[in-house]
DNA sequence: CTAGGGTTAG
């Protein structure tokens, strides 16, 4: 090759018809070569192509150049901020803020909506509300770029509150605005406030396109509104004369169609969807997922085979399929099939294996799935459903210290309602009363608002660790402090709580006096407290009224005739086994699971086919001797 | 602004 000494000009031409990084590379050896890659015209367009070729190394070149500028621009800035935006770093871009706050280059309206992207990639709400304050101070609330991304901010974080405050208070909104607001206030649970942003998109005049229409279906489905979701269909359908190509729209049609029950008219669009070539995975799990709702599993076990092209979404929505009607053997059966075919399962479909693991109490299952994926790099530990899931998996299969140990090196900004919920009900189950209601407290310190489930958790926990005091005051403050009125849950709570504490007729009182007519849960609780402090006459009231709430209920028969024999009321125990016979109630087995060294072993209520009845029967029964002898008192 | 699949109670 001849010795060719390349101009500034023709390097700089070469560049902009630069395709590889290896080109781009050569380029810069020459700019080296001839002395010139200190000239600014050269350097800039060659850092920008590194930094936006999408290549880790490439990036890291780009940043090795640019760290050698003593004094970059705007426009440098802004190129590197931008491409760490995207990377595996993005906290390199809120470095890279800092640094040009310290220089003598003032930020612009580029700027903010990638140190904004930066934030949502790195879970910080905490940082984007830093950026946010930035944002107003320097003068730029009115660029819709930066509204937008600020909208997306709030959202991403489900908080519609802020999202909802800079929507209001922009002068500046555009289709990407709604959109981005009617989306955030869907996936926030708030499809009402969606369908109402839509009216008022409309009166503004703001044409709607194919993603409103998306978001309006997707609320829609979480609604179960088959009335709007029709309307948004016909909308859809005059507008965009290209709705024939758009295949989102179309999943969402069938998505909406498929949650709201009408089965026959999702699978009418999948068809036109299907014939007009369009990709239809979506659309096929979206009905799939229906029909396992249904309680119909081997239907959508066969869609499942039979569809031509399957994801991990696919995987996840059969998995849940399979837990949903308590197949929780095949559930955790496919996901290692998943894992087998080489898929990398997703946070979603991991945590719907946890759960499978929690429902079946698969200890050594469930923490092979989380060690396996907790610290990975898409990081499971970064998701509040993914450690929510953990710590309920640990609790349900009796490792209550798994599951503390997990919550308590969850940093702050990572917990939420959900998560507390998740501990809390651990430990009420585990009987660590005291301890669910230390934690209640801490939520406060964090700002976060218990909620209805919250209190099921602690109203069970004081239940179960005999704590009657606090459950009252607990119970009280629910609408005093919290403004939450409580439901029939939490007076079935309380009716348990009292009960089990002897305070027989103060429960009696509270069922009279509730809001609401006691269901069976309510009177099997009486029933169940008169049982073990032996309070015949209540039982027979309780008894009575459960009988007119749950005809028929074999359940109820059962127990009624144990506490009978139990309190010596052989006679009345006879007749209701009468009962039993006459009316020809069978009450389903009671049954369960356990796992041991990877093997599954079913127990049946008079069931000894296992290998090891009589061993474990032994073990039963010693296990109650012990624990009467301790004085706990066991109940139906 | 890019569908479809998820975690807590009873």
């Amino acid at each position: 090759m001849t010795n060719l000494v390349l101009s500034n000009q023709s390097l700089k031409s070469l560049l902009t018809s630069c395709i590889t990084i290896k080109q781009a590379l050569q380029i810069h050896a020459q700019t080296v070569v001839n002395g010139i890659h200190h000239d600014p015209f050269l350097i800039t367009p060659l850092i920008s192509f590194f930094a936006f070729s999408n290549s880790p190394s490439a990036l890291h070149h780009s940043s090795l150049l640019f760290s050698q500028i003593t004094t970059p621009d705007l426009f440098l800035y802004n190129a590197m901020i931008k491409a760490h935006s995207h990377s595996h770093a993005p906290h390199h871009a809120l470095s890279l803020y800092k640094s040009m706050l310290a220089s003598p280059t003032y930020p612009d309206s580029f700027t903010f909506p990638y140190l904004l992207k930066s934030c949502v990639r790195l879970f910080s709400l905490k940082l984007g509300i830093q950026v946010h304050c930035h944002v107003v101070k320097n003068g730029f609330e009115s660029d819709v770029f930066v509204v937008n991304s600020l909208l997306n901010l709030y959202c991403v974080f489900g908080d519609t509150g802020n999202a909802s405050k800079v929507f209001d208070e922009s002068p500046v909104r555009d289709l990407v605005s709604y959109n981005t607001l009617i989306n955030g206030f869907v996936e926030a649970g708030f499809a009402s406030c969606s369908m109402r942003l839509f009216g008022e998109m409309r009166r503004f005049c703001v044409q709607p396109d194919g993603y409103t229409f998306v978001a309006l279906l997707s609320g829609c489905s979480s609604l179960e509104d088959c009335e709007t979701g029709k309307k948004v269909h016909c909308l859809a359908y005059k507008k965009l004369d290209s709705l024939g190509c758009n295949a989102l729209l179309m999943n969402a049609l069938v998505d909406m169609y498929a949650k709201c029950g009408y089965l026959e008219m999702a699978k009418r669009v999948l068809m036109s969807g299907i014939r007009s070539g369009k990709s239809v995975i979506a659309a096929w799990t979206s009905v799939m997922s229906a029909y396992a709702r249904l309680g119909e599993v081997d239907v959508a076990r066969r869609i499942f085979d039979q569809m031509e092209e399957r994801d991990v979404v696919s995987w996840t929505a059969m998995i849940n399929g399979y837990s949903c009607s308590g197949h929780f053997e095949e559930a955790l059966e496919l996901f290692v099939k998943l894992e087998d075919l080489g898929m990398e399962p997703d946070v979603v479909a991991v945590v719907a294996a946890l759960s499978a693991c929690a429902r079946l109490g698969a200890l050594e299952f469930g923490s092979r799935i989380h060690h396996k994926y907790a610290g990975k790099n898409w990081s499971c530990d970064q998701n509040g459903g993914f450690i929510s899931a953990a710590v309920d998996m640990y609790a349900k299969c009796g490792c209550i210290d798994s599951a503390l140990d997990i919550f308590c090196k969850t940093s702050d900004h990572l917990k939420t309602t959900f998560l507390y919920n998740s501990i809390i009900s651990g430990l009420a189950h585990h009987g660590l009363g005291e301890s669910a209601i230390t934690l209640f407290k801490e939520m406060d310190t964090l700002g976060l608002r218990p909620d209805e489930i919250t209190f099921v958790a602690l109203l069970c926990a004081c239940g179960h660790s005999g704590l009657v005091d606090d459950g009252k005051k607990l119970f009280e403050s629910m609408l005093t402090v919290y403004g939450i009125s409580p439901q029939m849950e939490h007076y079935g709570c309380m009716v348990d709580l009292l009960g089990r504490a002897g305070c027989l007729d103060e429960a009696y009182c509270l069922i009279l006096t509730m809001p609401f007519k006691a269901n069976a849960v309510i009177w099997r609780a009486l029933l169940s407290a008169c049982k073990i402090h032996g309070d015949i006459d209540l039982a027979k009231i309780a008894s009575k009224e459960l009988l007119t709430v749950e005809h028929g209920h074999g359940a109820r028969y059962v127990m009624m005739s144990n506490m009978l024999a139990d309190i010596d009321q052989h006679d009345e125990a006879a007749s209701v086994r009468e009962a039993i016979d006459n009316v020809g109630i069978r009450k389903p087995p009671g049954w369960s699971y356990v796992e041991t060294n990877g093997a599954l072993h079913k127990f049946m209520a008079g069931d000894n086919s296992h290998p090891e009845a009589k061993a474990t029967e032994m073990m039963l029964w010693d296990v109650s001797r012990r624990l009467k002898s301790i004085g706990h008192v066991i109940s139906a």
